[in-house]
DNA sequence: CACAGATTGTACTGTCAAGTACATTCTGGT
DNA sequence: ACCAGAATGTACTTGACAGTACAATCTGTG
């Protein structure tokens, strides 16, 4: 007990000037990362992106696993915000249709696609423990955003009541992320698309039969 | 024009003996890459997994890139067979079923969940266009394999004479790829299980309504 | 201002991995 | 048995990267 704060071992900056070094840093890192992922980044790299010399990486975080794991906390931040303002009022099915487009333009504007947090779990989760529940924990949180709008949906009559909403939420995320890194090694939305409406069509059927307000996307039918 | 065999660098193994060396090493590293990943695996662990000098790795691969595609293909073929018998021959609800069932389990017994071929994706997808390449057909032999099931399927009245085989198949791998992905970043099963559900009641709301034998898996509700 | 601590720059070390050179042993066909 | 080419072993070069040491500079506060 050194009676230090509860972080583990970076030093956080004081000063505003520390402040803006270290967000340059996770800034650049998580770029460099979304493009050439964890192993193809060295810290050379970050530091010449962010404009900082290496001893400042090495002031900021006690190694690069560390860097890595601010990098994988900036990254949730990022692709959940970039949902917004739809993912927390996903309770309507016009919001879910909102969404939809919002993913898929996403998807479309990468240079290269995918999921930043998708990639990192994939590359991280057999690695770094510690990073390993981070990305659970942002995978949480997305799929939370999806559970709570089910939730509305159901508390406003839109969903039957017995709807399973975690059972669809989590049956989205997986759609998302599985469509993501086909699109990525297909080079093309369209399995994103497919795949988002597939689940959004498992979650249309648990909609409440009576008054039933939209008939939504037809079921899918050959062209 | 040298007149050798359209083989591009690597030679091609000429003796039994030459051969099984080969398949040592793809298969020492398939397993190693498996483990640990691409940038992981140095060709010093793989020749020492597979029992042999690092000379033999360059003699029969031009360089670390070659190899991985080797591995890739390899990955690939291990993976469909593991899905065998039911994988070729997904013409009816029961074939699904037990085809689910496989899936499932080999999950669970894997030391470490998530799919080779979805991880090798991951990483190499933005790398290496070759090796996205290959990863790519991987993707396809497997989304043809559900394609060829649902088309019998269809032909033997099981489904709607309009349902979208492709678009099914193409919703399932990503299902099985997003739930593999997310069962191996919460080491939980559940999230595949849960994500297989949904496309497999998708792929039910497709069923021919009059004489539907299978009354299947009912809808989910709320525990 | 003075100065303690925060911040930043430069130079270095050790390790590890990819790739190369070349010598040696083995194998299959004649 | 012989021998050309295949297969294998040993030793080396080169480069990159994580991490360290230490000195210099900046910044907020009394």
């Amino acid at each position: 007990m050194t009676g230090s704060s509860p972080v583990p071992r970076d030093s956080s900056p004081v000063t505003s000037k520390g402040r803006a070094t270290r967000a340059r840093i996770v800034d650049a890192a998580a770029r460099l990362v979304y493009e050439r992922g964890v192993a193809g980044t060295s810290l050379d790299d970050v530091g010449l992106a962010a404009g900082v010399g290496r001893s400042q990486l090495y002031h900021y975080f006690a190694d690069k696993g560390e860097l890595t794991r601010a990098v994988i906390s900036h990254a949730t931040d990022e692709v959940l915000d970039a949902q917004e303002p739809y993912l927390h009022h996903l309770d309507s099915w016009e919001a879910w249709e909102s969404w939809r487009e919002i993913v898929v333009d996403l998807q479309r504007r990468r240079h290269h696609g995918g999921c930043p947090l998708g990639s990192l779990a994939s590359e991280l989760a057999d690695v770094d423990e510690r990073a390993r529940e981070l990305v659970a924990g942002g995978f949480d949180r997305w799929e939370a955003a999806f559970r709570e709008g089910l939730d509305a949906m159901r508390t406003k009559g839109l969903l039957r009541a017995d709807a399973d909403t975690h059972g669809l939420a989590l049956t989205l995320l997986a759609a998302l992320q599985g469509g993501l890194l086909l699109s990525r090694t297909r080079r093309d939305a369209a399995p994103l698309e497919v795949a988002l409406d597939g689940a959004l069509a498992t979650i249309r059927a648990a909609a409440a039969e009576p008054t039933s307000p939209r008939p939504a996307r037809p079921p899918r039918r050959n062209p």
